[in-house]
DNA sequence: GAATTAAGGTTCTATAATGGAACCTAAAGA
DNA sequence: TCTTTAGGTTCCATTATAGAACCTTAATTC
């Protein structure tokens, strides 16, 4: 069988797999989370190429995971946002950051931490709300640095660090 | 940036994907997570070639995802199963299998159902249990087959469908 | 006792996917 | 006019994959 038809398969996860599972497209759609829109932050953020960064972008758009919108005629620019079919993909998301945190994280510590806008708490990615009862999700998560990464840049090793601006609102 | 360069990243999710998000190798730990471990039983399970699956396997080892085992000396016989380390991905299974469910699903309905075992209700996969206030892991849930694959089944529309037997504990 | 089957692979080759570089287009600014 | 920027596309060499054939060891069948 080749991997273009897995979606004929009857599961769930290869279904799901078959739109999501190509290489670059889950490191995508977690820029997106993150608030990256624009065709040039994606590029600089994941060190695609522009080939297949378009050719993820407009697979992407036609399984209506993204939307593409241009956001200024005059210079034809676009933005790629999540629709919520794709937001709904944040708990997947969640959870290999979840397992990364635990199980491939350096000595340094965790490179990003979540702050719980409802309650103001700092909380584990991929679970309920340990403090409060409000309800988790991408749009009540802020993702501040955590040790993992501000431990490097004050040490000088991520020398072209310029990511702080790309936590954005993801609405 | 090549693909196998991506675990240098400061970023919990492309750690985890240079371990699993390959091609097949989901799929792989998804027919780990239903009691396969046998390399012919991936294999009619998969689709996949041999080459590839002796391939993914002997990576998911040296990652200590999967452990390898000879389980029968006399005939040389070996079977591959989760290390913790491996158990742990299961909330990323789930919730993959939660939003295909939702999103990829067709119109015969989810491929399987989630027992949960301490209370016998049915629940759905990625979630905590609603009925009780036991723990939900990959030990407590029993999947059993679901309308889609039933109906499909019941129609003659899944000819060689023979994985009835392949839900076995993970244990 | 020879031939076949089964598990668990490895080798070979044609095809497909990918990475890197160069090039294109339209508008803006110097 | 020349250069820059965003958002691409084209081209080509390299790498990964699919499918088939083959290998090894032991057991089972004829």
């Amino acid at each position: 069988m080749r991997w273009d038809e897995i979606d004929s398969q009857v599961c769930s996860v290869a279904r799901t797999l078959s739109l999501v599972g190509d290489r670059w497209t889950m490191l995508i759609l977690r820029d997106c989370f993150l608030g990256v829109t624009r065709f040039s932050d994606f590029q600089k953020s994941l060190g695609i190429t522009k080939h297949r960064l378009s050719d993820r972008l407009t697979k992407l758009v036609d399984s209506e995971i993204l939307k593409k919108r241009i956001y200024d005629t005059n210079y034809g620019r676009y933005e790629y946002k999540l629709t919520k079919k794709g937001v709904e993909l944040y708990p997947v998301l969640m959870s290999l950051v979840s397992w990364g945190d635990k199980w491939v994280v350096d000595k340094d510590g965790t490179p990003l931490e979540y702050i719980h806008q409802p309650c103001g708490n700092k909380i584990k990615p991929g679970t309920g709300c340990e403090y409060c009862d409000e309800p988790v999700s991408a749009f009540t998560i802020t993702p501040i640095l955590g040790p993992g990464i501000l431990k490097k840049v004050k040490r000088g090793e991520l020398a072209g660090f310029d990511n702080q601006d790309i936590y954005k609102s993801i609405k």
